[in-house]
DNA sequence: TATTTTGTTATACTAATATTAGAACAGTTA
DNA sequence: TAACTGTTCTAATATTAGTATAACAAAATA
């Protein structure tokens, strides 16, 4: 597993942490049924705390992305087929509209989001 | 000037400030060259801290969204007709990534994506 | 069955951040 | 001149982030 952490960054290890995650899952390294590791193995691999990783789990099962299994260990989630769910994608709004306000500020227009939304969807899928 | 901050969020006051700062500055609601209220008046109409106010102020000046005139103001800074800048460009990208990451995982597709862009863009614009 | 591993929970400590508070300073504006 | 401006400073509290141990009970495994 391929995660490289930047402790000067202003953003929390255990966000860093979830947000790799969640891009290798997009990018199909990780599929839905796949195991993670135990967060005491992952700690011990990426040099951090053992609760740090828990809490970058956590996030990601408040999140909708994995299912933790009490005692036993945390599995990716299954591929949605039915497309993503109301309140995920009530979620996702949240989270993008402030960033959208201010691309638009800045000098894009609706074409120039559309174009990077794209480009960045691409590039994640593994150009 | 409409601003609701939820003090139980757990998104940051001044955080909260600058990204409804910048909704109604994407809205039109404020334009380049309008004087925003001085941190003291702000506060005090928002029932906060004048610090607060001030570390949104700087938090919009640092994404070239305002001027900070010491002594002076802050005033809104004119759109930009040459489109966005680079340096503000791979910022829009970094803070997008990871939540475009999160809705492909969740079940968004390209289409889905593009046309979620769209409907907030319209959103923010005012519907 | 016995051992190891698992996530969970609890406590404790340090460091950084967020927020409020009050005051003083020096330049701007009316 | 007088009021207002952002800046700077000190200070206090509260919350969050991260690390460090330790113990527990259930699951996996040898």
């Amino acid at each position: 597993m391929f995660i490289q952490i930047e402790p000067s960054s202003d953003i929390p290890i255990y966000t860093q942490l979830a947000n790799q995650l969640i891009e290798l899952i997009a990018r199909g390294e990780l599929s839905g049924g796949d195991a993670l590791p135990s967060v005491r193995s992952l700690a011990a691999d990426l040099g951090m705390n053992m609760h740090t990783v828990n809490k970058a789990y956590h996030t990601l099962e408040k999140k909708g992305i994995i299912a933790i299994v009490p005692k036993s260990g945390a599995i990716i989630n299954p591929p949605v087929q039915a497309g993503i769910q109301d309140s995920h994608r009530a979620r996702i709004v949240e989270e993008l509209k402030p960033i959208l306000a201010e691309a638009i500020v800045l000098g894009m227009g609706k074409e120039d989001l559309v174009t990077l939304a794209s480009s960045i969807f691409a590039d994640i899928k593994g150009e």
